[in-house]
DNA sequence: TTCGCCATGTAATAGGTTACATGATTGC
DNA sequence: GCAATCATGTAACCTATTACATGGCGAA
């Protein structure tokens, strides 16, 4: 239980997702990254198994292992845990995300403005259709925190389809 | 000289600035970063080294190293170093960015709206400051590449600024 | 002429990804 | 009751980041 530990992005996610369902194994978290915060987040879900251990560690989490069967790991979060979600919650993000767009790389170094866009007009659509699938479910669940999120994915991809569209004219 | 490297986005990068370049050290490299892709794109400098080496090691580059003094490395692009950035860059990105923002994340997992959107309104501004310090050199200049990735860019940071702001209305 | 900062580079470590492996379950 | 598929987990590898180290140059 040494005190110091790094919170990636990734450790922010498992505690988070732990607060919301209490106990989970890290298949269970699994499955939850991919209906929540996977749509705009992902990583492989070996992940979930090293950092989990980690966090662990760190003091952050108990573990609570099934006797008999596969021995399961069960996780949840300890009042420390608890402490340094609220604080990284607590604590606004004061950097602006990258772009670090493949696209916008590609475009930089030359390629054809045309393809590209065609190609990310697709692939932007296909995810604003996805996120309206998920608008369909009751707003008014609590908490608002995703909802909020997803507002901001949905506009951030109309503007994306309308830049490339633009693009795509422009190039004509 | 093995056939098989995995072309990450760094290769890419180390590869088009030897192609604009000609031929550089990685702290030439790391400067060439830090006023083109490095506005949306960023790495440690270490990794310039380490993937120089890489890709030399693929073929991709030659190596040619100083004789007195410091005895620097100075890499260019061989022709299959050539080939390997024309069929990246003729390959468009199928796959939509991902948000991978910290402060959705945040947002998400309940962090507070006002004070999240305040700080991201400063930085979001801040670098779409930046990007119309760039605009200000002389467009017409070629390659156009940057300058269309410049646009996304400013564009981009425009439409964060106003969502932020919207949330920040709306929760108020 | 020395002090301090920028230039330049390397080594160690951590974090993330790919690949693989085994137990469970379900449709045929 | 067997094959295929999904659930669940581990191990190996690679990339990226952090930390450190040395050389050179300009300003006091």
């Amino acid at each position: 239980m040494s005190n110091e530990v790094n919170l990636t992005p990734t450790s922010a996610i498992v505690l988070g997702l732990l607060e919301l369902t209490g106990e989970a194994t890290p298949y269970d978290l699994k499955q939850a990254v991919a209906i929540t915060v996977g749509h705009f987040w992902t990583f492989q879900h070996a992940q979930l198994y090293t950092e989990t251990e980690r966090l662990t560690k760190a003091g952050l989490l108990n573990e609570r292992r099934e006797e008999g069967g596969r021995r399961r790991k069960h996780y949840s979060l300890t009042a420390r845990g608890r402490k340094a979600l609220d604080e990284w919650r607590a604590t606004p993000a004061t950097e602006v995300p990258e772009l670090r767009d493949l696209a916008v790389l590609k475009l930089f170094f030359g390629a054809d403005p045309k393809e590209l866009a065609s190609a990310q007009i697709a692939a932007h659509e296909a995810k604003l259709a996805e996120y309206y699938e998920i608008r369909k479910i009751d707003q008014g669940l609590e908490p608002r925190g995703p909802w909020i999120a997803l507002a901001l994915g949905i506009d951030y991809e109309k503007q994306e389809i309308r830049w490339w569209k633009g693009l795509a004219d422009s190039a004509a």
